[in-house]
DNA sequence: ATTATGTCCTGCCAGC
DNA sequence: TGCTGGCAGGACATAA
């Protein structure tokens, strides 16, 4: 790599050390390998680190060649010594970052940050009946529990929704009460919804969402529940309600998908 | 310990 | 026309 390039500093925020130690620590080094877990993403340098990077829900890392002009949004960016395309990383709403991690683990090492982070259903490790005990261990309610990333990684607020409509569960189940069978229906669910995106490109409402190519996807034509309100559901042709849920939204289909009765914990004497 | 909530940020769009 | 407020949302810090 030739040269790093930090153009806004809340970008690297979460490297500690700051913007200029960064592009420090990449000036020279090599590139050998790119990985994924969840929603993070990171590349392997030649000296047992990585570039660790997130996209939030507006960043991109888009392969570009120098000549082509900056993005207004651009933040960052690694120029190669091989004089090919640069990486850049492009974020309106900078939610995302970039960060420089040492590499932690022997058999499958990861970005010291991220240890936390759960592998997800399209890691060929994934535990599927692992993740249905932990699942019903928690007490909580089914969605909160989905966006858990320490539970199961890389499920955001469309494909929570979309591997329940699959699966016909109300997220505000209880995960504590949930059969087995349902359990792991959900979180199968969970894995088809992300595998029939990705080969789709992906979801992309608009130009935020692209592959690294600037390309957008096409599973938002796929999509049965997410932003689909009052639309007739695909199975039953209710139309799909939306319900605030922290301080978001969730869709689902109110027949297929019914709300759980309110079953109070023990009144208090 | 586990679980829940507030916060960060910018651009777009509906409503007045 | 131009402003305001709501919305989008991933992960972490903080609170309970």
């Amino acid at each position: 790599m030739a040269d790093a390039q930090v153009l806004h500093p809340r970008a690297v925020r979460r490297h500690a050390a700051g913007p200029t130690d960064l592009v420090a620590r990449l000036r020279g080094r090599t590139i050998t390998a790119a990985c994924r877990r969840g929603k993070y993403l990171w590349l392997v340098t030649e000296c047992a680190d990585a570039v660790l990077a997130h996209l939030g829900m507006s960043g991109q890392l888009l392969v570009s060649e120098p000549s082509v002009p900056a993005h207004k949004h651009l933040r960052a960016r690694l120029v190669f010594a091989d004089g090919g395309p640069e990486l850049r990383f492009v974020d309106q709403r900078t939610f995302g970052g970039l960060s420089v991690e040492p590499l932690v683990g022997g058999q499958d090492p990861l970005p010291a940050p991220i240890r936390h982070i759960a592998r997800d259903p399209m890691d060929p490790a994934f535990d599927l009946e692992a993740a249905v005990t932990s699942l019903r261990a928690r007490r909580t309610e089914l969605k909160r529990a989905l966006l858990d990333q320490t539970l199961v990684s890389g499920i955001g607020n469309i494909y929570a929704d979309e591997a329940l409509w699959r699966a016909r569960l109300h997220g505000a189940r209880q995960t504590a009460t949930l059969q087995h069978r349902a359990a792991r229906a959900v979180l199968c669910a969970a894995g088809e919804v992300m595998a029939e995106a990705l080969a789709q490109g992906g979801t992309s409402f608009d130009a935020l969402y692209v592959n690294v190519n600037g390309n957008s996807g096409y599973f938002d034509r796929s999509l049965k529940a997410y932003g689909q309100a009052d639309w007739p559901c695909a199975r039953c042709g209710t139309p799909i309600r939306r319900e605030p849920f922290m301080n978001r939204s969730s869709y689902s289909c109110p027949r297929c998908q019914p709300r759980p009765r309110n079953r109070k914990p023990n009144p208090l004497p």
